[in-house]
DNA sequence: CTAAATGCAAAGCATTTGCAAATAT
DNA sequence: ATATTTGCAAATGCTTTGCATTTAG
């Protein structure tokens, strides 16, 4: 599925602007609203900030994005996919994704608090293979 | 150990202000930055928000309290004690802190990531048992 | 053709800074 | 006595809004 019919089944409109912001996030994973500015203004001289600002909630909304806060960071925003959890190096802040098998957390949660869970935030922090060695 | 001598521990000049904002926190747990504010004005009618920015800010430096970035809501802040995890209703917004045994889950992020890790932030979104009923 | 998106400038909040007066140690 | 904290006002920074123009469908 590319890129102007997944923007299409979330009822956003195909723009320049917006193919371009799903390019990037396809190719950064997770990005911050600065960050994603810098890397428009090559192809976009006239871009606006607001722009990105009305996208970015735009598609939040639509569920197209997902925003990731992270403990000390920027929020980061990312393509919505099936849920997952974040690891980050505080050296370098790569962020990379991992799928977690949960259920053993959410089990004490759930006994301890008796709470109904339904969403759970998972940020990890470490560092990289490369910041390691 | 009482108030006055955890802020001195923690390098940190004893004020009334200061007294308030421990005390405010130990009663609620958590909270965030304008809730903090109002609960203070009552005590401090001449009290500035920036007191409480800079406080807050110094007080985290001094590793005495702690931020907690909440999904969709704002940084709320608490005193700092040893590593838990916090489920919140999404409903109320009433916040508990849940001791777990995530060794589990670090494990596996552990193998799948290849990155050490050493801190963790755990966020579970639900409802509390009042909302559910 | 109509509704939505863009880009600009202005407005609105949130947070920080500088500085003089007050306070803690 | 000295260094820190407080409170105010101003400054900065981040995000949203309003509006005229452009663009997508």
């Amino acid at each position: 599925m590319n890129h102007i019919v997944e923007l299409q089944n979330h009822n956003l409109k195909v723009t320049p602007q917006r193919l371009e912001i799903v390019d990037i996030l396809y190719k950064n994973g997770h990005i911050n609203v600065d960050d994603l500015y810098k890397s428009l203004q090559n192809k976009f001289p006239s871009l606006s900030l607001a722009t990105i600002y009305k996208n970015i909630n735009r598609m939040c909304e639509q569920l197209f994005l997902s925003e990731v806060k992270i403990p000390y960071q920027k929020n980061v925003y990312e393509l919505t996919k099936k849920e997952h959890y974040h690891v980050i190096c505080s050296k370098c802040n790569a962020i990379m994704d991992v799928d977690l098998d949960i259920s053993n957390i959410l089990n004490q949660a759930k006994s301890i608090s008796n709470y109904s869970i339904n969403n759970s935030s998972i940020v990890l922090n470490g560092l990289c293979p490369k910041c390691i060695s």
